[in-house]
DNA sequence: CACATGTGCAA
DNA sequence: TATTGCACATGTG
């Protein structure tokens, strides 16, 4: 490493919008309220910058007041962005303060941009022989990079990377980092507002630079172009050296380097502390003052200067006595038991002292799972070759049960060797008295069972926790361990690689790396849990844990594991049906339009429908400027033009073959012959599963033609029957019963039609006399209830106008004067509390409910009524699940249960099980929760899905 | 290749 | 200006 003195330019806006950003799904809130996301995130950048790169010059730049001489170029320049969030606007004299204190030199410049400044600075330490890097996100820098000008680029998941002029050359495909400017004024850029040249995207710009260098000799050369790009390129040439200097980084600010003002210095440590205390970064101080601890600095100074981008080394003696300590355990069994051991400071977080260690093959193996069954409480985790259980073979088990402490099992790739490994773990993942801790255990108990071992005892699941702490929020591990450990696990993506060709798998990893990153996630693990356990006593929800959510688990890993079986030539010979009907549609839509367009594209049509066939005056637009094509506004204009209600048709058709008759044959697993989806337990923050790869949730049935795909979901063979059990108007029932409205109540108790027995009452008729309309009104406000509609959202679904549709509404509140009153209980309950609750306790936390944006309350409103409907009724199916699946394993029945579609269950019935099981079912169905509105369960059976409806 | 948008399927 | 989801095609970065 040379000797050159490194000055660290700091882009302070770009990285408080990205640290804010990165927690706006867990946003940090302190015991003030106080929003602290955007503080947290900037000082974990910039401490993280410190302790990697130990700058000896270092500044932090700001914009003031904008840029008058750009705003004066471009009057839209930077005015249509949206406004500074709230948590950003405070948390910048904050960081003022804080920077302040760690004697970092602030730069601001008023009327200039922090990038003016940035450059500027940069430029002239380059005359001074420094070499510079520019800490900033934002790619536009990149035309300042020179021999001795860097950015330096954190890079999502961890990590950062140095671009210096070859990788901007081929980054940008460009010979000169100059040409970014180009680049830039060609493509445009609509975060800054910068207009670029129309039609010009990435691809074109690098396409032009390639052949013209810059922007300027493309306008001296048009005449090479063609079509429509020339017409474009040639009008546009004013607008396109406009953006080419709202994108040059201006380099005349008037500032100054002086380089000892750069000069980094002892930070002061109790002032600094103090902010810290006063916004609760509990964990940013232990960093902080790691990072600042003379120790750290040695080692980082060292490490630097040797140029070594690996961790720190140990020092011998941490590694004996941490090992020795751990060898005990073996019994005092050798050293050499194990393979490899590491003690290291991770750059990317708050350190603390661990202990991770592989356990060698053969005897260590054994005496390791001698201690494991000791112990009541065990954390593992699975690392496999892939994603898909069915498919994936383990790498290697880690376990911990100890913070800091762990081990790692790795697996031999031969599958006899592999099996005959896991038997020797067996006992340990059989036993009913060792709790199992992991983080999304169903992946784990899937994995396992493929080497046929069952996971038993309690467990507990600490994405599931956080789920039930806070559905709304994010549940993976890394963002766990950063938002309550303060800590940056490795990222999957830092061992692994992003995904596409160059992707390692596991297994290519060296052992040692294995380890540190499996270990690490279990011991993280093990912290989250013992964190969590907690905070579920505190919010009462431990018993909805223990009782539903974690028993859910197995039953999920099992219907996951079953699949479902798949007619794939009926849905081949369905697809060629909608391939006929869908050429025939085109060719009609060509001949009237005039022209061959792409129909599926919402902007192409949108011109042919209103700009050239002028279909109506004055077409609705989106919020992007393109014309609205949705099916509400086509229906509209369906009945006097031939050609909507054909592209309404092609939709129809060309939707329900790309997503279900083509796609779901490709979906189904080589190893089972069968369609596997992968149920969600984290993802709908009202408690409900959702499905995915594929989501067999959305399957058609409303209309005839797509119902036939569900023709295609069959029984296992012909000693087989589909059973399908539905709730009827589980939502309603549980509205009714949570409000104890009376006259609703007794409908359901007479086993009326609801909404036939809702529409005599609003309408003032004979439930004989309720016309089809009425009904269809009534239903479309019982179901509106639930979402909390508004009138003009139900004269938007319905033929009604908006003073119809509000006299409706109030007639209704009139029939259900009790439902109206719970409505209101429900949102004063959240105002009050912050939260509603579904009837398991089942939380979910509304932090808009006060909000002073009506638009924005409003939701929270809706959300308020619809959580603990949506909620309840997820919780009641889940409890069937959960008995049902009991009840058929302990009969050892042939029968399985396979599909939760929210409100209804696909079985696969054994024909000789079908009497008895269509008893129990609807019985379990039935009776998951007693409440004053029985609930109602239809089943039925068929050869296919369709059928059994 | 990743992401946003528009659209549309289900409960 | 109705709740919760997932996925497809297109278009862009």
């Amino acid at each position: 490493m040379s000797d050159q003195k490194r000055l660290f330019l700091v882009d302070a806006y770009a990285l408080i919008f990205r640290g804010y950003y990165a927690f706006i799904k867990n946003p940090r809130i302190n015991s003030k309220g106080e929003d602290t996301s955007a503080i947290m995130g900037f000082m974990n950048s910039l401490l993280d910058v410190i302790k990697r790169e130990r700058p000896d010059h270092l500044a932090v730049c700001f914009d003031k007041g904008g840029s008058a001489d750009r705003v004066e170029l471009f009057e839209a320049y930077k005015a249509n962005r949206d406004e500074t969030p709230e948590g950003i606007k405070t948390a910048v004299p904050y960081i003022y303060e804080i920077l302040k204190a760690m004697h970092i030199p602030i730069m601001v410049k008023e009327g200039f941009e922090a990038d003016d400044v940035i450059g500027t600075l940069a430029k002239k330490a380059e005359k001074e022989g420094y070499q510079t890097f520019m800490v900033t996100p934002d790619k536009d820098f990149a035309q300042l990079v020179s021999e001795n000008i860097f950015m330096y680029r954190p890079v999502f998941g961890g990590g950062y990377e140095t671009w210096g002029i070859p990788e901007v050359q081929k980054k940008f495909e460009v010979t000169d980092p100059l040409q970014v400017i180009d680049y830039l004024g060609m493509m445009g850029d609509a975060s800054d507002n910068i207009p670029g040249l129309p039609g010009v995207g990435d691809k074109t710009a690098k396409k032009f630079l390639a052949a013209y260098g810059s922007m300027e000799n493309l306008f001296a050369n048009t005449h090479e172009l063609k079509g429509k790009m020339k017409e474009k390129i040639e009008a546009n040439q004013e607008l396109g050296l406009l953006s080419k200097k709202l994108a040059t980084i201006m380099l005349d600010v008037p500032v100054e380097f002086n380089e000892k003002d750069f000069e980094m210095s002892e930070p002061d440590i109790p002032k600094v502390t103090a902010i810290f205390q006063e916004l609760e970064f509990r964990r940013l101080i232990d960093n902080f003052n790691k990072t600042f601890s003379a120790e750290a600095r040695e080692t980082a100074t060292a490490m630097q200067t040797s140029n070594k981008a690996e961790a720190p080394k140990t020092t011998p003696k941490d590694i004996k006595s941490a090992g020795e300590g751990q060898f005990s355990l073996f019994g005092g069994s050798e050293p050499s038991a194990t393979e490899t051991a590491s003690e290291h400071t991770r750059q990317t977080a708050a350190t603390y002292s661990h202990f991770y260690q592989s356990v060698a093959p053969g005897m260590a193996t054994k005496l390791f799972v001698k201690n494991l069954m000791n112990q009541t409480s065990v954390c593992f985790d699975t690392e496999t070759t892939g994603l898909n259980p069915l498919t994936a073979e383990l790498v290697g088990i880690a376990f911990s049960w100890e913070v800091g402490k762990g081990f790692y099992i790795p697996f031999p790739e031969d599958k006899a060797e592999a099996q005959a490994l896991i038997e020797v773990l067996r006992p340990f993942f059989e036993d009913e008295n060792i709790q199992k801790i992991g983080q999304n255990l169903k992946y784990d108990i899937k994995v396992l069972a493929k080497y046929n071992i069952s996971v038993k005892g309690k467990l507990f699941d600490t994405m599931l926790a956080h789920y039930l702490i806070n559905p709304d929020m994010r549940h993976n591990m890394d963002i766990l361990a950063e938002t309550y450990l303060n800590y940056t696990p490795i990222s999957i993506t830092e061992l692994i690689g992003k995904k596409g060709k160059n992707q390692l798998s596991m297994r290519e990893i060296p052992l040692e790396k294995q380890t540190e990153y499996a270990v690490e996630d279990a011991d993280i693990t093990l912290q989250l849990k013992e964190h969590f356990e907690k905070e579920l006593g505190e919010a009462n929800t431990q018993k909805l844990f223990d009782e539903i959510e974690i028993p859910l688990v197995r039953v999920l890993a099992a219907m996951e594991l079953e699949g479902i079986n798949l007619d794939v030539p009926f849905l081949n010979a369905l697809a060629d049906d909608l391939n006929k009907d869908i050429e025939t549609l085109v060719t009609k839509i060509y001949d009237v339009a005039g022209e061959e367009f792409n129909i599926a594209s919402p902007k192409q049509l949108g011109i042919i429908l209103f700009e050239k066939l002028k279909l109506v005056d004055k077409p609705k637009k989106t919020k992007t400027g393109q014309y609205k094509t949705g099916e509400d506004i086509l229906s509209a204009l369906a009945k006097e033009h031939e050609i909507v209600r054909d592209i309404l048709e092609y939709r129809g058709l060309a939707k329900l073959k790309s997503t279900y008759v083509d796609a779901l044959p490709l979906q189904v697993e080589e190893a089972t012959g069968r369609v596997h989806t992968d149920y969600m337990q984290t993802v709908a923050a009202t408690g409900r599963l959702s499905s995915n790869n594929p989501n067999l949730q959305n399957i058609p049935i409303r209309t005839e033609r797509g119902r036939q795909v569900r023709k295609a979901f069959i029984p296992r063979n012909e000693d087989y029957t589909l059973l399908a059990a539905d709730y009827s108007q589980i939502e309603l029932r549980i509205i009714a019963a949570l409000s104890e409205e009376e006259t609703m109540i007794e409908a359901f108790k007479n086993g009326e039609d609801i909404h036939a027995s809702t529409a005599s009452k609003v309408f003032n008729v004979p439930i004989e006399a309720v016309t089809r309309e009425q009904r269809s009104n009534a239903k479309t406000v019982n179901f509106g209830i639930i979402y909390g509609v508004s009138a003009f959202g139900l004269s938007n679904q319905t033929d009604l106008s908006r003073g119809e549709a509000k006299e409706l509404i109030d007639t209704y509140y009139e029939t259900y004067p009790k439902l109206k009153a719970y409505i209101s209980k429900q949102v004063d309950f959240a105002r009050d509390n912050g939260y509603v609750s579904t009837i398991l306790g089942r939380r979910r936390y509304l932090k808009d409910i006060n909000s002073r944006n009506a638009l924005v309350r409003g939701a929270a409103e809706r959300n308020a009524v619809n959580a603990p409907i949506q909620g309840s009724a997820a919780d009641i199916i889940k409890i069937a699940m959960i008995n049902i699946f009991n009840k058929l394993d302990a009969g050892n029945y042939k029968s399985k249960m396979l599909l939760q579609v929210h409100d209804e269950l696909v079985f696969d019935i054994y024909k000789p099980e079908l009497e008895e099981l269509t008893t129990l079912i609807k019985t379990e169905m039935e009776n998951a929760f007693k409440m004053e509105v029985p609930l109602d369960v239809e089943v039925d059976t068929g050869l296919n899905w369709l059928e059994a409806h």
